[in-house]
DNA sequence: TAAAATAAGTTGCGTAAACAACCATAACCA
DNA sequence: TGGTTATGGTTGTTTACGCAACTTATTTTA
């Protein structure tokens, strides 16, 4: 059980309401606009994973956001839209399609973490390391208790 | 300037596309709905800042919210639908809406609180006290600097 | 005091979300 | 091996978001 004041604070509350990422995605959303590229947050967060990874089922990459399936299938139609990323049918399994990324997709990789770095950089200006390293704790935690 | 190791660390990525807002967002999306309250988490955070103070105009209720105007036009859309608040329209400055809650609206507060506190405790377990306080300077600066 | 600037709210458009229902393929197992 | 169950993906519906353009009302200021 928590401790009733810390819980009682009106920041938690605040959490909840989901203004804290608001802030942070719409900032991300203007540094990537400002540098050219025109994708959104939501499809940031889908060509981040294939940046680490290619060939991701969508029912990984939906693990891995946090997103649901059918929004998965949506912000893929998108950047298969735009040319960014392009499904390819999986021949031992043909239930499931391997997200690859284009050259274009590709190309843009450089470009779209200097500007994920710049958002979080900007986000943290002003805390000390050791107040950075624990929200790693925290955030962590979160994510492992509502899993 | 960060430090170079911790801002490359995987965990701030996800915290840019939205991971753990939609985790604890969809958590108090259903602990609203098992305590039979039917209103969106969205709706929920305009909802408590009228059990905090009635009366706030749509511009207070975007930035308290962090949202933008017409996305606080349409949550009150709906929320007047249902009939949870209403519109008055202020005699002493005609352009502001000044919106109030129905007795329904009121009668919601008890049960709508205690699901906020139930899935804070539900994000927050298993972390100490000390910690918890901190995550409260760094939510508090992060939009400090992104305001 | 009339014209310009500002502020509050709404509407249009494209994108994204959750949930449920659905189809196709693969795995299980009896 | 044939029927059941599980898995990966898509579609439909309602709600929500961001941005830009717009209306109406208020404030500024020249």
């Amino acid at each position: 059980m928590l401790d009733q004041d810390l819980v009682s604070q009106e920041y938690f509350y605040n959490f909840l309401t989901g203004k804290y990422s608001i802030a942070v995605m719409r900032r991300l959303q203007r540094n990537l606009k400002e540098a050219g590229l025109n994708i959104t947050s939501e499809q940031w967060s889908i060509m981040y994973n294939l940046w680490v990874e290619e060939g991701l089922t969508q029912q990984e990459l939906a693990v891995r956001t946090f997103r649901d399936k059918p929004s998965v299938t949506r912000l893929i139609n998108n950047l298969e839209r735009v040319n960014l990323v392009i499904r390819v049918n999986d021949k031992n399994d043909r239930r499931s399609n391997l997200i690859y990324l284009t050259k274009i997709g590709r190309k843009m990789k450089d470009e779209g973490m200097k500007q994920a770095k710049n958002t979080i950089e900007q986000a943290l200006g002003g805390l000390a390391d050791d107040q950075i390293a624990l929200s790693n704790t925290i955030l962590h935690r979160v994510l492992f208790n509502l899993k």
